[in-house]
DNA sequence: TGGTTTTGGTACCGATCGGTAACATCGCAG
DNA sequence: CTGCGATGTTACCGATCGGTACCAAAACCA
């Protein structure tokens, strides 16, 4: 069942100067693959070959597929993380523009037509729940909605946990519905963030 | 990867009067197993045992496991229909206490420790976007979502498609991040629910 | 240069996957 | 009782899975 893999559609013949090392293309591989095939559906020798190496060399660098998996996660989490840093690089000291940033990011994720999805929460779908790559996507997802709140409580929002409770579900749901093929209300997921901060209540500037 | 597999807990032994026939019982343990561990960490060898039958009779029935899968997804959304329906026989004419019954209903989805997000989204991850079952899980969750534009409508609320969309992303997100660990947002989901339905503006009494 | 580490290639392993053939057995309607 | 369809049992198929042994070819560093 599920035949049909999604491959890489690089030229095999493109110029090979400042070609990185093995464990990188791999894991960049697995990145691309497992997100656009689910993990499952994806097999060693399969990312080897995408990566333009071999299983031996994966295995060279990853004890397993679990632990790749592991990685991937990892690789994920660290990307969201960035995302947050560069918020706050970007935009210091200015919690509005760094609100407005967030959602144009939010907007940029759920208009690409390339998303299926927040990619660690599909993988928890796929993985059992005792899965050591469970615990990268959990402290994720807590660490995710506690920027939420800090920027909002930065924004000088009067509920902040409420409203990054409202938001963070909102966003996940968006981001599964799109693969339910419920892009519908997904569409219209920023206009509702806009105007959801544009009323929620805050305190008076001081 | 991804070794133990959550089986059927059922006494072998119990009473054999008014067993329902093979069919049947290959389904129910398929969503069960399904749902559980995943479309893919379930051979249908192990379905067949759990159902107390043989891989023979199974194929007898579904001529695949891609069909059977379709099945699994079809009777997800049979049985999400059915609160649809019950809803309204339970409450006719009364689009408060239906909208109330939602909410508890929600309640009792999100409350459950069984919870492992829902069952379709699950699917749609799992499944490669042209797999058959997606359709269908595509078309119960458009389903569900004109079925709260019409609740709200009938609360006579102003902006019945926007609060639909707002509530859909909120319970599809909540039901998610269970999954991801994040039970926090999730829990106090109903108390967004009950919230958010209580401010929103309805028109005038008639 | 020489020697060492890293890669590539290939062939292979046991296990499991989805799916089938062949045949024994059961239950039930006539 | 007879006959027939539905079920159970077993063994098997080819394919693929994750993972490894072995050795040759590079690549690197001294």
């Amino acid at each position: 069942m599920n035949k049909t893999i999604v491959r890489d559609g690089r030229n095999p013949e493109a110029s090979d100067a400042l070609v990185p090392p093995p464990r990188e293309r791999i894991l960049a591989v697995a990145c691309d693959l497992f997100y656009r095939n689910g993990i499952h559906a994806v097999g060693v020798e399969l990312i080897a070959e995408a990566a333009r190496t071999n299983k031996m060399t994966l295995y060279r660098h990853f004890k397993s597929k679990d632990d790749l998996v592991v990685e991937y996660a990892r690789q994920l989490a660290a990307a969201g993380d960035t995302v947050w840093v560069k918020l706050a690089t970007d935009h210091p000291d200015n919690p509005e523009k760094r609100l407005a940033a967030w959602v144009d990011h939010v907007e940029d994720i759920v208009t690409s037509n390339a998303e299926r999805g927040c990619a660690l929460a599909n993988a928890a779908v796929e993985l059992q729940p005792g899965h050591p790559a469970r615990a990268v996507i959990e402290e994720y997802k807590h660490r995710k909605r506690d920027h939420l709140v800090k920027l909002f409580r930065a924004a000088r929002y009067r509920e902040p946990e409420r409203l990054a409770d409202e938001v963070f579900l909102l966003f996940e749901g968006a981001r599964i519905s799109i693969q339910c093929g419920s892009r519908g209300p997904a569409t219209r997921l920023v206009r509702m963030l806009r105007d959801l901060l544009a009323k929620a209540p805050r305190k008076a500037r001081s």
